[in-house]
RNA sequence: GGCCCGUUGGUCAAGCGGUUAAGACACGGCCCUUUCACGGCUGUAACAUGGGUUCGAUUCCCGUACGGGUCACCA
């Protein structure tokens, strides 16, 4: 078959040559090592954790090697594109520590547009390119046309199933597919001229030349090394609409924008030889891969599933809604990343993660399981570190989207509340009550008579007439004026006077004598301001909550009582 | 079902032929302590399984089981 004249009547309107596009893109100067690495996201939705994963080991990895890191937005299926889509991922992408140096890039107005050398970065702009290289293999007899249609193609696939090949046989129904798609490689030009002059769609397929028998060695950055079958499936490389698919894209766009290493999902190890074969045909350079490890979860069953797209904790922007600063989930995502992380980090707690020296060597081979309780410990470490003037802003901010009644509140006097978060903060064992901004009305609630009510939550262990002597004796001695040790011996006290134990040592050692101890008249007062069982430093909240308000409250509690 | 990947405590994981099999989270206890939190100490708990290879296997090889992924004109 004349293949010249073949790839002319496929694509008549194609004149330029690889050479020519090829000249475009020349090779990068970058210093030895760097590494040019990419996300590529169809612009289908949200970005969920398990797409942050790999972004965030390709934006380490160009960084940290004084490489590049670009965006290309792979929006070759129309029908699954969201409107919006890819500006939200870049805007949420950046918000995780993210940032791009090439590709398609946000501009002020908040449109997209490209930034470097080596675009257009949106598939669907790149048409063109990937119609010449398909010309070209089609030229050398590496690709042919297929009329099939899609119904054809799905009706063959029912027939199967139809046909009582069992479910099960999935080898019957494979090869039965086969031998049907081997058929379409036995065409004649005239038949493609009848259908060309018919107006009859095609798709454009490789030609494959590899024998399943064999295997092809490869070795993946992070799985090591395998072997894998060489590809004898004629999977389609230009759709019927001329839009390539993934994997005639991936080997175009990488080779074109000089990507070094390809870092995507392990989902993607099935079709590596389906690449490997087409970068031989195209006589590219094969870059390297580095497939990762997918995030899991629990499903009802108790079995492992990639964690998907509608599971808890998969959309990052739940993420905000639930409170979490970004800086803890980077963090958390570094810990599953790279297993020495967080040794690294207590020596470094200073240093900001970037600063933490990436190795593909410590990359976990299996997939692990999204673990909240992990993720709350990072947090609140990531939060205790914080100054109360930061935690302030940052609640604040968060609330004003999420809790606007907590909002007013925390704002209303933000000297008052920067006291609050100042509790416990700034010595070398901060208090770690917050992992999520959430928890902060929880925390905070009792300094705001707005949330406050006076509830007579008092163990039944303890008589209502000894709470209420404590509580009166508490009102006559109480000076906001005192300093610490004064206070805490005014309330020491009152335990002695009602038959408490002032010294928890004496109390320790024979509890039977009294009828409680100091902590237990610390408790009353407590219950009466604070309105819990356990809250934060009593002295500094009472300080804090001022002498009126206090008295108030104890008044309040000593009446229901 | 074919192909590919994986399997160390509940979770994340060190380990690379000889270890009392680290550490972190979670959980329990103790100490500190007016509560909580913090901190300190401490405890429970693991090499999926069967065969090899070897003087010796968690580590290497093969099989089995289990789990995951994939088998589109989706990425």
């Amino acid at each position: 078959m004349d293949y010249n004249y073949l790839a002319e009547l496929l694509f008549p309107h194609i004149k330029e040559t690889t050479e020519e596009i090829e000249a475009k893109y020349p090779p990068r100067q970058l210093p030895e090592g760097a590494k040019v690495t990419r996300f590529a996201p169809s612009p289908t939705g949200f970005v969920h954790f398990g797409g942050l994963f790999p972004s965030t080991v390709g934006e380490r990895l160009a960084h940290q090697s004084g490489g590049v890191f670009f965006l290309r937005i792979e929006d070759t299926d129309a029908k699954r594109e969201v409107e919006g889509a890819a500006e939200g991922l870049i805007k949420t992408l950046a918000k995780y520590g993210v940032h791009f140096d090439e590709g398609a890039i946000l501009d002020e107005n908040g449109n997209i547009s490209d930034h470097g050398a080596y675009g257009p970065y949106k598939q669907s702009l790149r048409g063109h390119i990937y119609q010449v290289y398909a010309k070209k293999l089609v030229c050398e007899g590496k690709a042919y046309p297929c009329f099939t249609t899609e119904e054809e193609l799905s009706e063959l696939q029912a027939t199967n199933k139809k046909e009582e090949i069992k479910n099960t046989d999935w080898l019957a129904e494979a090869e039965a597919k086969r031998a049907e798609m081997l058929a379409r490689r036995n065409f004649t030009i005239e038949e493609v001229e009848e259908h060309l002059k018919n107006g009859h769609p095609f798709v454009l397929r490789i030609l494959a030349n590899g024998d399943p028998d064999k295997k092809v060695k490869f070795t993946d950055l992070v799985k090591g090394n395998i072997e894998i079958p060489e590809n004898d499936e004629d999977f389609v490389l230009l759709k019927s609409d001329g839009i390539p698919t993934y994997h005639f894209a991936h080997a175009v766009d990488d080779h074109l924008m000089g990507t070094t290493h390809v870092i995507r999902g392990e989902e993607w190890l099935p079709s590596l030889a389906k690449h490997i074969q087409l970068f031989s045909y195209l006589g590219f350079k094969l870059p390297k891969y580095m497939h990762i490890a997918q995030i899991m979860r629990i499903d009802e069953n108790g079995n492992k599933k990639k964690l998907s797209k509608r599971d808890m904790g998969a959309n990052m922007d739940d993420y905000t809604s639930m409170g979490y600063c970004p800086e803890a989930v980077c963090e958390y995502v570094m810990t599953l990343l790279n297993s020495n992380y967080e040794e690294w980090h207590s020596q470094n707690a200073d240093k900001p993660y970037t600063s933490f020296p990436f190795n593909i060597k410590k990359m976990s081979t299996s997939g692990c399981l999204f673990d909240f309780a992990k993720l709350n410990d990072v947090s609140k470490n990531v939060i205790s570190k914080m100054s109360a003037e930061k935690v302030y802003e940052l609640s604040s901010e968060w609330a004003k989207d999420f809790d606007k009644e907590l909002y007013c509140e925390l704002v209303a006097n933000p000297e008052y509340t920067k006291s609050i978060f100042a509790i416990g903060r700034g010595g070398k064992k901060p208090r770690k009550d917050i992992a999520v901004w959430t928890d902060v009305k929880g925390y905070v609630d009792f300094f705001y008579d707005k949330f406050f009510t006076i509830k007579d939550e008092y163990p039944e262990n303890f008589s209502k007439q000894d709470i209420k002597l404590t509580l009166e004796e508490f009102v006559k001695t109480f000076d906001i004026n005192d300093d610490m040790n004064t206070w805490f011996e005014k309330i020491r006290d009152i335990a002695d006077m009602l038959g408490f134990a002032s010294d928890m040592k004496l109390y320790k050692q024979n509890p039977d004598a009294y009828k409680g101890s100091v902590s237990d008249i610390s408790m009353f007062i407590r219950i009466a301001i604070t309105g819990k069982m356990n809250a934060p430093d009593m002295y500094t909240s009472m300080q804090i909550l001022g002498y009126d308000r206090v008295i108030n409250r104890i008044n309040a509690m000593i009446s229901t009582l």
